[in-house]
DNA sequence: ATGGCATTGCAACAATGA
């Protein structure tokens, strides 16, 4: 099983490109964010015609999310199923051949004496509960998305410039740490403990010639899930040409699970 | 220290992003 994340920054605007990478990627699972659209807006007819389906939470101009995937989705569930209403498209989950699959697009929070940090906040500490209360247990959960944290110093090409922001700060650092010790393997820093690699670089600065990136996207895998991956990668080549979205697709491959999941 | 660039869109001298 192959699986990516990857915040297009506009499905609309990136649909040549999410197509062209589905048609040379051929992944089982492609988890996007940032797709800026509604729902009747989603270019689902393309989408089909290029061998996939599709579970998708949209809203007008900004955020929105999706899963799209080879086999049928199964159980779709827009947002958080517990507690009052989220105003915003952040997160949607499917059930993929078994594989509960989650994509999130954590909030920036702007800065940190900002409004939407304390809703950032909020908003991760409602995933937790999320995960501690409707994951069922002996299913295999993929959490992939665009985390909007700098998990640690390695994961920025100049982290003094970033400590202290919104992106990279103690508080985040401690979520993930939480989250990780929670049963979920960061895919890619398991296959690649010293690389230094990014998955967002600033449209501004020139900061993709200079490489000055972060990571922020990841796919986690619960541990009997992450145990069985042989791969996870960037593709760092998405940044280069026309029209980029300022992310990249971060890209995990998975041997497959033993038949009769159950 | 600032802003730079890209996207959507009641098109804006705006809002948002990371």
């Amino acid at each position: 099983m192959k699986v990516a994340s990857w915040n297009v920054n506009s499905l609309r605007a990136r649909l040549g490109r999410v197509l062209d990478w589905l048609a040379r990627e051929k992944p089982d699972v492609l988890c996007l964010q940032e797709i800026k659209a509604q729902e009747q807006d989603f270019p689902a007819t393309e989408i089909r015609a290029a061998g996939y389906h599709a579970a998708v939470y949209g809203q007008k101009s900004y955020n929105g999310v999706a899963v799209l995937a080879r086999e049928p989705l199964e159980d779709v569930a827009l947002g958080f199923q517990g507690g009052p209403a989220d105003p915003q498209a952040r997160l949607v989950a499917a059930t993929v051949t078994g594989v509960r699959v989650m994509s999130a697009y954590i909030p920036n929070g702007a800065t940190v004496t900002d409004p939407k940090y304390s809703y950032k906040r909020a908003w991760l500490a409602r995933l937790q509960t999320e995960l501690r209360t409707r994951r069922s247990p002996g299913t295999p959960l993929l959490l992939c998305g665009d985390f909007n944290i700098v998990h640690r110093a390695i994961d920025a090409a100049t982290p003094a410039r970033w400590e202290g922001s919104v992106l990279f700060n103690p508080e985040m650092c401690a979520w993930m740490d939480e989250l990780l010790a929670s049963g979920f393997v960061d895919t890619y820093r398991r296959q690649h403990p010293e690389t230094r690699a990014y998955s967002w670089w600033d449209y501004r600065r020139l900061s993709f010639p200079n490489n000055d990136g972060l990571r922020i996207d990841y796919v986690l895998a619960t541990d009997e899930l992450a145990a069985r991956c042989r791969a996870a990668w960037m593709d760092r080549d998405e940044r280069k040409g026309s029209k980029p979205s300022d992310h990249v697709p971060v890209v995990a491959e998975f041997d497959d699970w033993p038949s009769g999941r159950e």
